[in-house]
DNA sequence: TTGAAAGCGCTAACAA
DNA sequence: TTGTTAGCGCTTTCAA
């Protein structure tokens, strides 16, 4: 392994020349950078991370815990952490992987100054984690809501915006018998935030615009997703709009609803909360709320950099919810 | 931040003493190491990771590279990549994440000297990562199986006895008409390793052992589910046993299957190459082979591991398949 | 059983 | 525009 010293030599500089033309932090004449980067390229010069964690206190890395617990959404997870690996990739900047039952590691990698900032996934009410990550030196980003984000920054669709911009599309269109297919009971049980955040804002709606509505949790799977169709059609047999938030059900949702005779969208509107990449991909292509989820790993990965480089403080940003008409939506009959 | 001088000062010990009672490379009486082990606690000492690395060359950290594109199988790469980092984390690991898009990745972080070690998924036959890799001074262990491992280790479900073990089953149960429904034409058209020895375990049984057999590639979706099955009862009309080697597709093939009067079991036997969760968690659950990802990413860290411990040579390990009966294969009426 | 001290390979302040 | 050099916080050899 060549050193920055190997290169000073090859090229006739001294180090720091080196340095600084591979950081670019002061001006080096064009015949030096150019006999310096002819050196670097001969030696197949690499810096070696450590040593340059150790002088600069920067490690060019982030933290990211993902809940990759195999219960919940797999595919919306998978959205978040490409989004924030490339988009920290773009910012010449590496992820380390932290799992959600590996809670004492947003300290160890914190505190051992292995990364820069931590971006946390899968945010609960009353997290135990915020506490911890307040306390440290680097910045972190939520990606979701806590009740307290005490000095942390946050980032998420507006999930409350969101419920209620759902039910008022429906509204909207003159359906007064609405149904809400949920989250898993486990996920509401534990207060997690865009669960509790959607149906929140749902309920507002709901006393707002003066519908009927129902809320039924739903398990992740072809059985939990019939079991909440038959418990929503108990509940509400005139029901005429469904608005689900749980991608792994929604397919089995739709089904079942036509199996019941609620075809849609001739007999049920369905209005999904998902990814537009899985509303578009349904046998019958749904109307939905797109969760950006790649966008949301990318906004993160750049309220992380604005911490980092421009010491901007902490901020919150909910992104806005939008209706997308792809054709599963109409008045009732 | 704490240093180890602080501790050391604060023990009353040199700084060597302190490294040695955190290493354990050298015997420590009890009463100084209880001083020691105090200091750290009360000044909440931590080592800095970079430091440890420029004077040790060792990082703690493995390079995780998984194709995160959303088109692939996210299911079965979640559970590798829950299986790598949970167990890299039982030896004291973590686990940096590179994407498929970033091949450069792989040099940049073994030649900066960011990780001890490289696990590499989702191999070609011919994959152009496998040069590079093997001159890197870093292991490398392959989940997968290239043509040419050039001294790399690899760990894989034995796919080539999979496929073969899928038709003798059925050939055994008295099927003489097979299909295989397998990976999407661009998985196979890339020579991804596991999509082709699958194949080539199929071929080689139906040759063996005189059976009628049928191919058809599905892509992973609604659509590419019943467009497979389609062309596969297009080619044989009286197909009695399906092998599914396409996660994603699976439930929509039994489905398709069941619409086009060809129920599970009844009409027609499933036998599904997949993770033993999915094939349980199926309408009809299917006997499957079952793809032990989560352990095979736990063996890849083993395997690291052995390499770097006890520098053990590179080696192949194929996990033996079997038959888990669920009930969805029985002999044809 | 313990300590002293020489690096590991870089960055950046200071000097020219 | 470039060079000199003092650290950064550890590990490990050598010495006691």
């Amino acid at each position: 392994m060549a050193t920055i010293d190997d290169v000073a030599r090859s090229a006739g500089v001294s180090t720091s020349t080196v340095s600084y033309v591979l950081s670019g932090k002061r001006p080096i004449s064009a015949p030096t950078r150019l006999r310096v980067e002819k050196a670097i390229r001969d030696l197949g010069y690499r810096p070696h991370a450590g040593a340059r964690a150790l002088a600069s206190n920067r490690t060019n890395v982030i933290a990211l815990m993902a809940p990759l617990r195999v219960d919940v959404n797999v595919n919306v997870i998978m959205q978040f952490v490409t989004g924030v690996v490339t988009s920290a990739r773009s910012f010449d900047y590496d992820v380390l992987l932290l799992t959600q039952d590996d809670a004492a590691g947003l300290d160890r990698v914190a505190s051992g100054s292995m990364v820069d900032a931590l971006v946390v996934m899968d945010i609960e009410a009353e997290d135990p984690r915020i506490p911890v990550l307040a306390g440290l030196r680097q910045p972190t980003i939520l990606i979701g809501l806590p009740r307290q984000p005490q000095g942390l920054s946050c980032v998420d669709l507006d999930f409350d915006g969101a419920g209620h911009l759902a039910v008022s599309h429906l509204a909207g269109l003159g359906h007064t018998k609405i149904g809400l297919i949920g989250s898993p009971a486990a996920v509401l049980e534990r207060h997690t935030s865009y669960a509790e955040r959607l149906l929140r804002g749902f309920r507002s709606a709901v006393a707002e615009l003066d519908v009927d509505a129902v809320h039924v949790s739903c398990e992740s799977s072809q059985t939990g997703a019939v079991e909440a169709v038959d418990r929503l059609l108990t509940d509400m047999p005139d029901v005429t709009a469904v608005i689900v938030h749980n991608e792994v059900a929604l397919p089995y949702v739709v089904a079942a609803l036509r199996e019941r005779g609620c075809s849609t969208p001739e007999n049920v509107s369905v209005l999904a909360v998902c990814p537009a990449d899985v509303a578009d991909a349904q046998p019958v292509p749904l109307t939905s709320i797109d969760l950006p989820a790649h966008t949301i790993g990318r906004v993160a990965v750049e309220m992380t950099m604005a911490r980092l480089d421009h010491d901007q403080p902490a901020e919150t940003r909910l992104l806005t919810p939008h209706v997308v008409e792809r054709g599963s939506t109409r008045p009732p009959r």
